[in-house]
DNA sequence: TCCTCTAAATTGGTCTACCCAGTTAATTAT
DNA sequence: ATAATTAACTGGGTAGACCAATTTAGAGGA
């Protein structure tokens, strides 16, 4: 198996990657938290102070700040200041979401955390669906079932699928780290699939899934997303 | 325990929370990508002409482009455009990245999430790792062993034991998906867990993982990593 | 002295205009 | 036709101004 980490954008032409301004500005706001100058909840020095220590310009200290605070780790109140909202700031590497390189070994990769993922969100789906969340998994797969083709259609279906699976599992967590991966590789996943000849069996993978959270039983669930996962494994990787 | 934030936020009065003009230009963009005028890879219009469609200045359009641009969506290249490098723009919701409350309840679906990434990832593990990976795992482990108090080291080495197995596996989303939800947590979690006179416990659990995976039998490390997990659910819910 | 109301100072939000460096594509010379 | 040059275009970054919300200090009255 291959250890080596894929690059930033998979293919191995990407030397220069020049660093922006906002992501210096980043580690230097990290550096105040690390070393202490700065606690959960205290207020950042106001703009034109940073602006002035740090020599770069506003809109340049604006984006850091709005990177940092649409993961909510800062909080900015109009005519008051900025607080720190975390008592730690993430590496750049994790406040950059999963960057996929666009290849099938990353396919794969996304695949295995995906049914790891899915597998449990179903087990608990089969125990806390609502009646409304089963018809959510269920419409889907009907639509699944009557389309013969337009691919685009159907893999949007395949995902609605997927989702519903997800959110019915109740926990929020779960569920948006999985619509995450669902979100960034589903097409591309798709896009290497086998052709519209084979959706049937996809169509036939589908259906245990929902008749064991339908029935609710846990164990069944899980068992039947792992075959699924398993069976287009098998296909990808040929 | 302090669950209420200190500062000018601990009141509950704060209704309006205004919307920001880059988050209504990150909408527009996914309007864009959602009515199919731009696919996966299509380069997107100049800032200069976006700028006039949707009546922003440049910096409102940048900062959108920026948020979008570090969770891997669109790619900036200067003197050539941004690409996009999705099939869907995220909702706002989980563009801004997990958001977990500071609770009991999300602190079990985290570790609900991260129990079936974990278990996954520990069975690869015991297939995949190599020498200095094993060696890896088995380095915080016995850290914490010899370690008798200051709690805070010993959560230090408690997140480098998992995340040790998660790099392990040889799946680099696994690894970044559960690095995620290791850092995010990770303290909060500690923080309600037992005390020091329980973590014999812990290390109780970690080391069957790691003799699993030594010996290479994915199926006793997943066994071994999901009783790990129940067993801390179980004091969490008390 | 104490409270209240007002006005100024401060802060983030947004806009306009300008310059720079890298890329692309058209143009020109060979 | 091909290669070198140039012009246009694009994102990256800066500077300064104005606005609206908030805080704060001060003036005024009880």
């Amino acid at each position: 198996m291959k250890t080596q980490k894929p690059g930033p954008s998979g293919d191995p032409f990407t030397p220069v990657q020049s660093v922006r301004l906002y992501e210096t500005i980043i580690e230097q706001i990290a550096t105040l938290v690390r070393e202490g100058q700065l606690a959960n909840g205290d207020r950042f020095p106001p703009e034109r102070q940073l602006q002035d220590n740090w020599c770069v310009s506003r809109p340049v200290l604006r984006e850091a700040f709005r990177a940092l605070e649409m993961q909510g780790i800062v909080e900015s109140r109009p005519g008051d200041g900025r607080y720190l909202r975390a008592e730690r700031i993430p590496s750049p590497a994790e406040l950059r979401g999963l960057r996929l390189a666009d290849n099938q070994e990353t396919l794969l990769q996304v695949w295995e955390a995906r049914q790891a993922l899915e597998a449990r969100a179903a087990a608990l789906a089969a125990v806390n669906a609502s009646r409304a969340q089963l018809a959510a998994i269920g419409r889907p797969l009907r639509m699944l079932d009557t389309m013969t083709s337009d691919a685009y259609r159907r893999s949007d279906f395949n995902l609605e699928f997927h989702a519903a699976i997800a959110r019915a599992s109740g926990n929020p967590v779960l569920e948006q780290v999985t619509l995450d991966l669902l979100g960034r590789f589903h097409e591309t996943g798709f896009r290497d699939l086998p052709g519209p000849e084979d959706w049937t069996g996809l169509q036939a993978d589908h259906q245990p899934v929902y008749d064991a959270i339908a029935a609710g039983d846990p164990g069944a669930a899980e068992n039947a997303v792992a075959a699924h996962f398993r069976g287009l494994r098998e296909k990808l990787e040929e």
